[in-house]
DNA sequence: TGACAATATGCAATTATCTCAATATATAGA
DNA sequence: TCTATATATTGAGATAATTGCATATTGTCA
């Protein structure tokens, strides 16, 4: 019998399961915005709210989505709830995205190039 | 009436729409798995199905969708095709799932985190 | 041309995701 | 306690993603 190369990944199977699961709650316009919006620093809901220019029921769910998977953490303050980037990992693809933006990608030129 | 903060965002929204697209597609288990076996060079569809142990049918479908995102590509060689990973801000997210999945992630311990 | 091997496509059923609207909860201050 | 403000939760309808199976396409070789 032939010997096969049964498994030549470079990640385990649990840990690309991880990996797609916080990937998939990442790749949305509304999550992606706010990650971009909290990553400075912390905000209250209603800023996010004002920032995305949407209802607030709408970034509460996304907001508890991404806290779910720990991509957020928040704190109360009084009123108000203030929530933060608590994923380093997930920092680094919006620096990757901000850095593929701005045209300053390593990209070679894909169907994903900014030129239309 | 108060001024206000309409969008101190630093991605413009085209962009983010763009990335959240990539971002989607690459956020599947099978699709990371299949770009983290193609990120080294390209390989042919039957390599592929024996990696991930999959239906060829599966594999394909997966394989169209990537391409069509640019995050593929493809070139045939007589009976076979072989892909190639294209958009090499894709390599980056695999490398950061691969940096997170050693343990050597920068984050700082949340729900993502390995430890048990 | 005919048969075989490798890959792609189409269909269908299940399941998950998205988003709006209504409403509930929690905190602060009078 | 009553009210107002800030945030969270729930339900529903629409849309999209997933995946197995059958079949079509493409290329090779005899």
């Amino acid at each position: 019998m032939p010997e096969e190369n049964t498994s030549p990944l470079q990640i385990d199977s649990e840990q690309i399961q991880r990996a797609a699961d916080i990937l998939k709650t990442v790749a949305h316009p509304a999550r992606l915005k706010i990650i971009d919006f909290l990553e400075p620093g912390e905000q209250p809901v209603a800023q996010i709210c004002k920032c995305l220019n949407a209802a607030q029921p709408f970034i509460s769910h996304h907001l508890s989505l991404m806290k779910a998977k720990g991509i957020l953490s928040s704190r109360r303050n009084g009123n108000q709830v203030f929530y933060s980037v608590a994923n380093r990992n997930v920092i680094e693809v919006i620096h990757c995205v901000r850095r593929h933006g701005r045209g300053n990608q390593t990209c070679t030129g894909t169907a994903v190039s900014v030129r239309e």
